[in-house]
DNA sequence: TACCATTGCTTAAACGTTTAAGCAATGTGA
DNA sequence: TCACATTGCTTAAACGTTTAAGCAATGGTA
């Protein structure tokens, strides 16, 4: 068994030609390379013979393409974002792409780093699940002319390709959710950002409420650190319940937040849904763990992952028009959780 | 704002040498390339001026290494594979190397699959948490001579590299903690495989209950198809507790059992610890959803995850010596689910 | 018959590095 | 003073591809 040493030029010499010929077969251009048929297959079978496997560095040197995608994410430990990531490592690789993927940590200086290692290593292009002021990180490539797509958080203040659930929506149809269910002091747990998807999430619960003419109180709104989340969260949690007006409802805008959230109602022996109704964003099977399954809005992760790469395809094939916005819906997913109040 | 563009021979033309000379310095070798100071200086000054960067895929080509490891992952969407493949690329990324993941989703096809295009990819060496029928994969790279180290799961009859749990002591562990605790009815879930790691953590288990003066019934032991698990844990647990001697406590082997298997709790009603003790193994934060944290036997994924970053890099820097194996202890780390019976 | 197009192939440069080998100038020791 | 070592640099080949350009033989058309 041959190992990964034979090159083209190895395949030449056993066929008595020249390597060009034998590029032109290998790589389908024999049209254009004008090869015999009969030459063909006589270096197709030499080839095969061989256990011929192309040398991809020297063919992406020479052709200025690696055939890679790096994919930026906020957050791999999520669950909601390492399965995105799985979507689009899937979906790269039926198109031949190879994915490189790194985590940000939901910090600006290491995706600002991670992106020029990625670069370096000559990505042809990127999926970024952005995190906080990675501004920059969209400028910079937007000026070297490196395609990008954002993935689940765009910035609206900057023209690029992005794919995005249309968070305000979601938010919106689970504030109506638990409304229509009896619910009416509805609180609202998200992380501290002024990320768009995050203010678009507020956004939608907070006119669910007015549309049902509920003045949503900003004391039912909590933001709280990323970085601080366990310790936050039992205060946000604590100041939504411990007043004489204490809420019925609660909203996790992110997975995190839910499973940090829930394990602190636990702690309280607060019971969902009787003393407190839940919605939240996120992952869903692990949901299933708590004793009364979690109303979530499902966020379809195959499809976005799915767009994002053949958004960013479509542009690595040289497409250069308007930028592309792709927006899908989530689903609510009700359960238990948030069942009418009796 | 120039792009990636400024390659060796810029430099040289702006500083009017060859690029044998840059070349020297940009690698940390002007003493073995006898650059005089002067000299390397001012190559540094212009280069940074240019904003050099390397074109990695030229090194690469060059030298036939290209700083970039394959992972192989048996199912990245379980929350402590997925952490385990973020330990280990931060670790690498820390020592200068790029990973890869792919995601074999417990397929023996594609994990071969996968490993055929990373290693077309020039890997220089593999990460492997195997699934079921890897031999073959296995006996291949040790044919073509490409380094890896197997992570999580090893096999015996293979002389390998590899970092494992004890998962017989763990599995003891478990056992001898419920026993101590007054359990004497002892369930085990496991996937059906001829894995090791899953035989392990079966023998110690029974191992434990034997100690302790309990023999183990074979009806105890439920072994589940990956592939049809929401459905057959349904069953195997149906015939763990409807029976008239039913047990009163239950191992999961697996992160992804005990999540399927205490949603299936929930919908009979069960209650944990009361009617059932439940110890588990795989990812923590999750269980603590669960209305009663369950106890698990808590495996050191930094510890795994560096540990195998650490014993392939050796390998790459061409030790040659004899197979490395490293193993560590898993902790119990109880909790609710497997208190003291009353 | 003369001309041109087509077919089947080869040559060679290029992608951006690394590094062995070589060359000239200077320094050193006997 | 000669021999040789050291210093500071250059040349050029190599890694494995791709592809424009060129060349010779054949076929078709006028």
């Amino acid at each position: 068994m041959k190992s990964d040493k034979v090159s083209l030029s190895d395949i030449a010499k056993a066929a008595g030609v020249s390597t060009a010929l034998v590029s032109y077969v290998m790589s389908g251009k024999e049209k254009e390379g004008r090869v015999g048929q009969e030459m063909a297959n006589r270096i197709r079978e030499i080839a095969k013979e061989l256990n011929y496997q192309p040398n991809l560095l020297a063919k992406s040197l020479r052709n200025g393409r690696t055939n890679t995608i790096g994919l930026i994410i906020a957050d791999i430990s999520n669950p909601f974002f390492a399965n995105i990531a799985r979507e689009v490592e899937d979906e790269s690789r039926r198109n031949g792409y190879t994915i490189i993927i790194g985590s940000s940590d939901e910090d600006a200086d290491k995706a600002w780093d991670l992106m020029n290692v990625l670069i370096n290593r000559q990505v042809d292009g990127f999926i970024i699940v952005s995190s906080e002021n990675s501004g920059r990180l969209v400028e910079h490539l937007q000026n070297i002319r490196l395609p990008f797509v954002l993935l689940d958080r765009h910035f609206p203040e900057y023209n690029t390709d992005f794919v995005v659930t249309n968070n305000a929506k979601a938010s919106h149809e689970a504030g109506s959710h638990l409304i229509q269910n009896g619910y009416r002091r509805i609180g609202f747990i998200a992380y501290k950002s002024a990320m768009f998807h995050v203010k678009e999430r507020i956004r939608g619960y907070q006119e669910a409420l007015q549309e049902h003419g509920i003045e949503p109180k900003a004391t039912w709104l909590k933001e709280v650190q990323f970085n601080a989340i366990e310790s936050e969260i039992r205060t946000a949690i604590d100041e939504l319940v411990q007043t004489e007006e204490p809420i019925d409802a609660i909203i996790f805008s992110t997975y995190g937040l839910a499973v940090n959230g829930l394990k602190y109602l636990n702690e309280l022996r607060l019971r969902v849904p009787e003393d407190l109704g839940v919605v939240s964003f996120g992952q869903a099977e692990v949901f299933d763990l708590y004793y009364c399954p979690i109303s979530y809005m499902r966020q379809p992760i195959d499809v976005l992952g799915k767009k994002a790469v053949s958004m960013l395809i479509t542009r690595l094939s040289g497409e250069s028009g308007e930028a592309q916005h792709f927006t899908v819906d989530a689903q609510l997913i009700a359960r238990e959780s948030s069942r009418p109040k009796v």
